[in-house]
DNA sequence: CCTTGACTTTGAGTATACTCAAAGGAGTAT
DNA sequence: ATACTCCTTTGAGTATACTCAAAGTCAAGG
């Protein structure tokens, strides 16, 4: 079974215009054509995208990528390259949850905090209540998303 | 204690261009200013570049971010929109954090497959090893990393 | 045969978020 | 007073990742 361009783009939801930039770019080296130059993608090549697609939504460049790419297309002589590069975005996206979760600590805050101003009419009913009186888990999820190096010295500990 | 726009730099790791460049945008309107127009910073200020740190990296426009600025200097007539959109954005990075983790799935097998391979010298090695002889833990993240749209029907179940 | 629609390429345009250069002002150190 | 460093502004330039327009090709259906 193959697939065009427009196809692929409707099954991974990627655009058919960017398929191609990807592929002028030297992402896509795997995809085969036809007499006529027409992209046949095989469904070997979806693995591919899905990769490609895993890679870019934890913010790598599409240029760091494509080395990968080259990486592969060179064969064994590269592949401490391509380990290495694993290890590395893999301690990213570690970061990356972390720091994510702090946000999610914030905004679980900051929800808090505006249902508290919306059913009062005013952002001073959250304000003026006192710590102790804030629910257990908001308590927990402000502290966490406040220790960092914004904060004075006091704050923001270990890393 | 007052800071000037390279103390901030230096204690938020923002550069300072960054931090002019963000009050050009209206993103830092609560800065004031010396009477030779010099930006100072009150420790208080510190809670705003965070929040404003956090909404980034989650991936929020500046011009998102500028228009709750603009909501809060209205002031308790804007609560609604407020809280909606912490609501709207909560939702975002909760998705965000699944993806981030079907990524990490992904990497943690590519890790294993690339120690596998160099180890034996050929990406041989872990291409024909028997699923069974996956460890347990690779076996489960590889299976998650590959539930989704790209694969064909029979995989990428429920959403 | 001709239309239709999806494919092709090249090159240009856009959006976002910086990032810097230039030219000048202000406050401190010697 | 002169240097030095950090501050200011405006406007331009850059990087990344698309996104589209134009002009042309190809295969199938009427």
């Amino acid at each position: 079974m193959l697939y065009t361009v427009g196809e692929v783009a409707e099954r991974v939801g990627i655009s058919a215009h960017t398929l191609r930039y990807y592929d002028r770019e030297g992402l896509l080296p795997f995809v085969e054509r036809s007499a006529s130059g027409i992209r046949m993608f095989k469904e070997h090549d979806f693995e591919w995208l899905h990769l490609i697609e895993c890679l870019k939504s934890s913010g790598m460049p599409l240029r760091e990528i494509k080395q990968f790419i080259d990486w592969y297309t060179v064969g064994d002589e590269t592949l401490e390259q391509r380990r290495d590069m694993f290890y590395a975005r893999k301690e990213i996206v570690e970061e990356q949850i972390k720091e994510l979760n702090k946000t999610l600590d914030m905004l679980t805050y900051k929800c808090w905090f505006y249902d508290t101003a919306v059913e009062a009419g005013t952002v001073d009913a959250p304000k003026q209540l006192n710590p102790e009186a804030l629910p257990e888990k908001i308590a927990a999820a402000k502290a966490r998303a406040f220790d960092n190096k914004f904060m004075r010295a006091s704050g923001g500990g270990k890393r």
